[in-house]
DNA sequence: TTGTAGGCGTTATCAA
DNA sequence: TTGATAACGCCTACAA
């Protein structure tokens, strides 16, 4: 018998060298019963020091690696989390995102990666792929910051919904504080002695820039200040439009000292054309972006002071209220996270 | 006996709401047997109509949705794909991150996406986890279009390594044809008319920076030309650098009539000197980037051309390349994929 | 056409 | 300390 074993053994180490290695091999191997294979290579206690020894000894000459699959199918849980997102090539998701499997990959979670490029039948359909594999949660990342439709509660998962909140109170959404932002950057101005400040914005229809928008104004309003230019210069998410905004601005009020503007892009176009003015920033004109695209605000000339909306860390804090709520009861509402002032040249002196 | 067991279901389905119903429930409700709910479900052809329609209803009562752990444990493959990217945060590594899943997603595979952030520890880690998922297949996306280093053959699943290639000739890569990619440009350029042309590029040490400059030198010579300004103005892939080597460049070199920038943000800080220098773009001279990073591209003055490496297909080609060798033998060695020229307006006259 | 039995790889329970 | 046995949820011969 015990040659035969061994033949075996052999022969089925060689030829399925390809094929992952089984507990069964192992135990085999070890001469020992699967189940103590088991409860060697899981660090029980009650399995002698000697056997354990062969055990993993055995183990590491397969190189095995226990199966995840049957692991989660007894533990009525896969260690893994759905995240689902709307729209990849966004710059916004990619931070979430990084900072989602982050948090998940520090502990043994794996991350589902999916891409519903804003297709509703798409979403759906990944959503069922998802479930099927039996995700222990799903994180739901939207591409524009303003109200989606729920997946509804009775998925069977926790669910947090991250930059785009969901449009159910019962759900757990986590948005960027978009409102205190804009007050960061108005505060910033203010300190720095500027109070002529005006605003230039993208797509009026973005909840973001009317959030942003408020902010800006409430805040001023603080500082018995109102917007210089007598309002918002709502238009595109563009340089081009941070272009024009400006020249008109300084057609209207040729007198501000400061301009926020609602996004980086933007902000490039206020520099350029404050720059081709003959306006000097920031000792003219200061300016504020908001984003902290790096690669156009470290960039510029000068480099752009700027709102970073911690997105990195909001996909972080994404995965920790889903691991909440996959141990214990789920939380809801709307949970707005602060944004942080990255200070650069466009509003301070160089000195 | 079937008082007590209609009891039973009773009881599961409404308290068990949340947790997943099991095939078991499904054939318990319809009144079968599971093997006959699992032939009905699967559409087999060996059951009655009226069966497979009771099953049917009671599988949507129940919102079934099969266990994927259970099938792949027994189907020995798990339907899904590793993506193990070095560098979430690159915007190279998105794009080909998008394609792979696009050609996954129509299919029935999902992806783990794992982000080792250059680092050689937690991509041991990732590679082990994944591993043990069971994938059926790795995707290994390089942030920097560099050999690294291979994974190693016996991982048991095929591995496609795309934009970096492995530095083992025995795996398949698939990379960016940067070589080709100069040369399209300057193919242009000299199809512009143009015929003074100088090289400016980033970091030396990037194999990419080499391959554009010999491609773009080569095609030169064939046209029995050489560099402009003598040499490849080798620096950092930033504005800044294309901004000061421009300023060199004009000093050495007055009579250019097209400037070829390694990258758009380099190419950004041309125009910008340029501009400044009143010189014409595209009609004194021209200029073509590389990259096709359209935030960049599409908002400078004028519009840039530019050469885009079309990662996004070279993701897709990865996935396909994988799902072949997953079916079949796997192949080997460096596939270059091919870049193509975008023209826009720094390059032709705006008619 | 339907149901029974066995197994995918692992863990947990309980006897030995 | 060890090992047989029964799950986990599903599928697929094979038997009825």
């Amino acid at each position: 018998m015990p040659t035969i074993d061994s033949g075996e053994m052999t022969a089925r180490v060689i030829s399925d060298a390809s094929r992952n290695a089984t507990l069964r091999d192992v135990a085999r191997i070890a001469g020992v019963s699967v189940s103590t294979a088991s409860k060697a290579l899981n660090g029980r206690k009650d399995v002698g020091e000697a056997t354990r020894e062969r055990v993993m000894q055995a183990a590491n000459q397969l190189a095995f690696s226990p199966n995840a699959l049957a692991q989660s199918l007894i533990a009525q849980r896969s260690g893994t989390v759905g995240l689902l997102t709307s729209d990849l090539e966004g710059r916004f998701s990619i931070p979430i995102l990084m900072g989602a499997e982050d948090a998940f990959g520090s502990d043994m979670t794996s991350v589902f990666l999916c891409d519903a490029r804003g297709d509703a039948i798409r979403e759906q359909h990944h959503l069922r792929a998802l479930l099927s594999r039996r995700v222990d949660g799903l994180i739901v990342v939207g591409a524009r910051p303003d109200v989606r439709p729920s997946l509804g509660q009775d998925l069977g998962v926790p669910v947090v919904y991250a930059y785009a909140p969901s449009d159910d109170p019962d759900d757990l959404s986590l948005v960027t504080d978009h409102y205190g932002g804009a007050e960061l950057a108005i505060d910033h101005l203010l300190t720095c002695g500027r109070t002529r400040i005006a605003h230039i914005s993208g797509d009026a229809t973005y909840g973001a820039a009317q959030d942003r928008a408020r902010g800006a104004v409430d805040r001023l309003k603080r500082a018995d200040l109102e917007l210089a230019g007598g309002q918002v210069f709502f238009g595109a998410w563009s340089e081009a439009w941070g272009r024009n905004a400006t020249r008109e601005l300084l057609r209207r009020a040729p007198d501000i000292d400061a301009i926020f503007a609602g996004s980086d892009q933007i902000a490039r176009g206020v520099l350029d054309t404050l720059d081709r003015a003959g306006v000097a920033v920031p000792s003219q004109v200061s300016v504020v972006g908001f984003d902290n695209w790096e690669a156009l605000a470290t960039n510029s000339r000068p480099p752009l002071t700027t709102i970073d909306m911690n997105l990195q860390q909001l996909g972080r804090t994404a995965a920790q209220r889903l691991f909440a709520a996959i141990a214990g009861p789920p939380k809801s509402g709307v949970e707005p996270l602060p944004c942080r002032l990255v200070a650069r040249e466009s509003s301070l002196p160089a000195d």
